[in-house]
DNA sequence: CTACGATCAGTTTTT
DNA sequence: CTGATCGTAG
């Protein structure tokens, strides 16, 4: 029975056991933080027998969420399978009828997902549609224009996205309209003011709700109606928060709210790995935990199982010179490792190249077996091209993670457009959106004769469009198309009583002559934006077994709260997890994602959060990229990137490459930048370098103050010639060949298509794989 | 309404 | 050097 506990270190097992009352568990990196947060639920639902429905756990991405449900499922049903549409409709507020489903799991969710559930069932009592629809950037900016136009205000002069982000900062610290109006101080700030409450009022008027408002209505809502309050209280009798560093004062005091009845709040996280303060994170939450519940048990999880000792020394090395954090070191039973390489590089194409050159030495050598061993990470987005550039030059498969959004993608939203007027006919941003979209001359002067119409009667734009014969501004002829327009809508409200989500779509695609609008000029592009609509009716399909109506909800629901594809598509889990994962979520991944995912990782430092890899590089570490320019001069802010840094280090398993370019191209320009201050936060004994440095004391700098910087010689020729060659012609296999593979030895092909081999290797422990022929170093034999 | 050239700004990103 | 956005011309 207790077989839970015996998996656990000590610090670990009185973490799970320390049911009651408020607990802190400060969870360094690598420590086994999810492990500990599951079992901990685990043992609430089996040992100390409590339903899982008096149980809510809150993640801040989709991802975490669905990692640890899987996680659950394990421990409770070790038996049943995974399947991954069904996890991610498990652990719901209300679960969903589903032929089956994971009905064990308490609540499980992100912040956001709870409240979309809770104000989805309640918001009608602060007089807003259940059936509201959930405004993403995109959609803001562009209500805030024509807010900005109505208002006579040039745009120049206050720019749409930061007044947005002004309204944000101001809703995540639960700030009114009538509020924020009373402390501006100035005329920006007015400005500002005027524009929320008009904000507010479009968006109600829309029956819409932004991000901010998911947090802050609920909590309205549960100040306004205790009884609701109450129902939730009673309801989740144990809650847990996973990275409460990045919590922001919103979703404090909604945690604070929901635990006050009965206290049983676990808290998790590391203030060391706080990355997002500059989106609202209040990492005084964690640091004061203390202080708001005062008789709170603190637990320090500081045995990690992922690193080196020497990986860890580094990053404690540069962790401890931040002042806002808990006393904490990590320490490991691992071996000290390999010690951390700092290379310096004449630019950033050289700085790519060592990378490349490292990589395929390691893989021929094979210390590191597959591409998914190395990530690179750096500090800005930018930063990618050049590897992306040289990577292809090497042959070597990568995949950038973050980047080009899939629901950010035009014919995805305009898709989104039709469903969500489809559910929601008053979201007139969508409607405006699509109106025209494919082109049936419906222009800007209809539109405004729509507006205007619809302003005079009262009415929404959706009415106004219904009752176009009447309104003499229009010509007959737009009359009649707008009539057509009214008929075609009822064929889709009609399709949501009749069919799932994925019928939705395609009753859109075909009525709204959509398909043949994407597909008019039949260039490859477009054929791949229909293939992105097609990857979307695939994720509708998911719901397919969901009621009509609700199927469509419950699609658009995921669609609102889920950014990347890669958390809803097909290859979820596949990048690593932490080990203990087990690479639960693997089973549901199919041969040809296994493939496709044998690639090396090229990500941003941020991304890289609750990630781990065997080889890890670093790059860009110079002075004005990371840290970053922008934050030199702000203390706080430095510590952030501090930590980042730390963040970074810590993601390594093994082996560990912290790269600087002396020159860089950034912005057109050939700029160059000193080595990054981090770098001389690791003790010179935990480092080897490509380049031997002398420490000249530039006097000028240190008369005003500067420390020392260490200048470089070089030693040796730092420009290495790569060995490997990239296969200048498309290599010819057919069925049957023979061939042999640079690291996987011998195998026979056993079917070639489209660029890609299937090939069986002789070696059992590689097996079969797919390789793509313009990459891999393969020889015909 | 689309297409094209000028202009300008340029971390990090989840939901 | 990009990519995004905007204004003008067809």
């Amino acid at each position: 029975m207790s077989h839970l506990l015996g998996d656990l270190n000590e610090k670990q097992r009185e973490a799970v056991q320390t049911t009651e009352g408020p607990l802190l568990i400060i969870a360094g990196a690598g420590s086994g933080k999810t492990r500990a947060l599951t079992y901990r639920i685990a043992y609430l639902i089996k040992e100390k027998n409590i339903d899982p429905r008096h149980i809510l756990a809150v993640t801040f991405t989709n991802k975490a969420a669905l990692e640890m449900k899987a996680r659950l499922v394990k421990l409770l049903s070790p038996h049943e399978s995974l399947n991954k549409s069904i996890l991610k409709l498990s652990g719901r507020l209300e679960p969903v009828s589903w032929n089956k489903s994971y009905n064990f799991l308490p609540t499980v969710g992100t912040f956001h997902a709870l409240c979309v559930q809770i104000l989805r069932k309640h918001i009608h009592l602060l007089h807003y549609e259940n059936t509201f629809n959930i405004y993403d950037a995109a959609d803001q900016k562009a209500l805030m224009k024509t807010l900005l136009e109505e208002h006579r205000l040039d745009e120049k002069k206050f720019n749409p996205v930061a007044i947005l982000s002004q309204i944000s900062g101001a809703k995540s610290e639960l700030i009114t309209p009538e509020h924020y109006r009373k402390m501006a101080s100035s005329y920006f700030m007015e400005t500002v003011a005027t524009l929320y409450t008009a904000y507010e009022k479009a968006l109600h008027k829309n029956s819409a709700l932004d991000f901010d408002d998911l947090i802050m209505k609920t909590i309205g809502l549960f100040q306004m109606v205790p009884e609701v309050l109450k129902e939730y209280q009673e309801r989740f009798q144990y809650i847990s928060v996973d990275e409460y560093q990045d919590t922001n004062h919103s979703q404090y005091i909604l945690i604070k709210l929901l635990s006050e009845k009965h206290k049983n709040l676990c808290v998790i996280g590391d203030e060391d790995q706080s990355i997002y303060s500059w989106r609202g994170a209040d990492i005084r939450n964690i640091l004061e935990f203390e202080k708001d519940y005062p008789n709170a048990r603190i637990i320090k999880l500081e045995q990690n199982y992922r690193s080196t000792q020497i990986i860890l020394d580094a990053a404690h090395q540069v962790i401890v010179k931040n002042r806002k954090r808990k006393e904490k070191k990590l320490w490991t039973e691992k071996k000290e490792g390999q010690k951390i390489r700092i290379w310096t590089a004449r630019n950033e194409r050289e700085e790519s190249e060592l990378i490349a050159d490292e990589i395929l030495k390691r893989l021929r050598s094979h210390e590191f077996p597959t591409y998914t061993d190395f990530v690179v990470l750096y500090r800005m987005n930018a930063q990618s091209r050049v590897l992306e550039e040289v990577f292809m030059r090497y042959g070597i498969p990568y995949k950038i993670v973050g980047g080009i959004k899939f629901y950010e993608r035009k014919e995805i939203k305009d898709i989104i457009a039709y469903l969500k007027v489809t559910q929601n006919p008053q979201d007139l941003m969508s409607m405006v959106r699509i109106m025209n979209t494919p082109p049936r001359n419906i222009g800007e002067k209809t539109l405004e004769a729509l507006q205007y119409y619809a302003h005079r009667q009262n009415i929404n734009l959706f009415e106004a469009i219904k009752q176009a014969e009447q309104i003499e501004d229009l010509a007959e002829g737009k009359q009649i198309i707008l009539k057509n327009f009214a008929k075609m809508w009822k064929e889709f409200f009609e399709a949501n009583s009749q069919f799932s989500a994925s019928g939705v779509i395609k009753t859109i695609l075909q009525r709204s002559g959509y398909k043949e609008f994407l597909l008019a000029d039949g260039t490859p592009e477009s054929e791949a934006r229909w293939d992105n609509v097609r990857e979307l009716i695939s994720v509708a399909s998911k719901y397919d077994a969901l009621p009509p109506g609700i199927s469509l909800t419950t699609f658009l629901e995921e669609v609102s709260l889920i950014s990347d594809l890669d958390t809803i598509g097909p290859s979820v889990g596949s990048i690593n997890f932490n080990e203990e994962t087990g690479g639960v979520l693997r089973e549901n991944k199919n041969e040809v994602s296994e493939e496709k995912d044998n690639a090396v990782t090229l990500m941003t430092l941020h991304g890289a959060k609750g990630l781990e890899f065997p080889c890890v590089f670093i790059s860009g570490l110079e002075e004005g990229i990371f840290p970053h320019s922008r934050s030199l001069f702000e203390p706080e802010q430095l510590e952030e990137e501090r930590r980042l840094m730390y963040v970074g280090i810590t993601r390594a398993k093994e082996d560990i490459f912290l790269l600087h370019a002396r020159q860089r191209l950034l912005y057109g320009e050939y700029l160059s930048h000193e080595p990054s201050q981090f770098l001389h936060d690791i003790p010179e004994e935990l480092v080897t370098r490509n380049i031997a440095i002398a420490i000249i004391k530039p006097i000028s700098l240190e008369r005003m103050g500067h420390k020392p910087v260490p200048v470089e010689w070089p030693t040796q020729s730092i420009l290495r010639k790569s060995t490997h060659r990239v296969n200048d012609r498309l290599i010819q296999l057919k069925d049957g060949d023979k061939v042999r593979h640079t690291i996987w030895g011998e195998g026979m092909v056993l079917s070639v298509t489209g660029g890609i081999a299937t090939i069986a290797f002789r070696e059992e422990k590689v097996g079969i794989k797919r390789v793509a022929l313009s990459v891999a170093p393969l020889e015909k034999i």
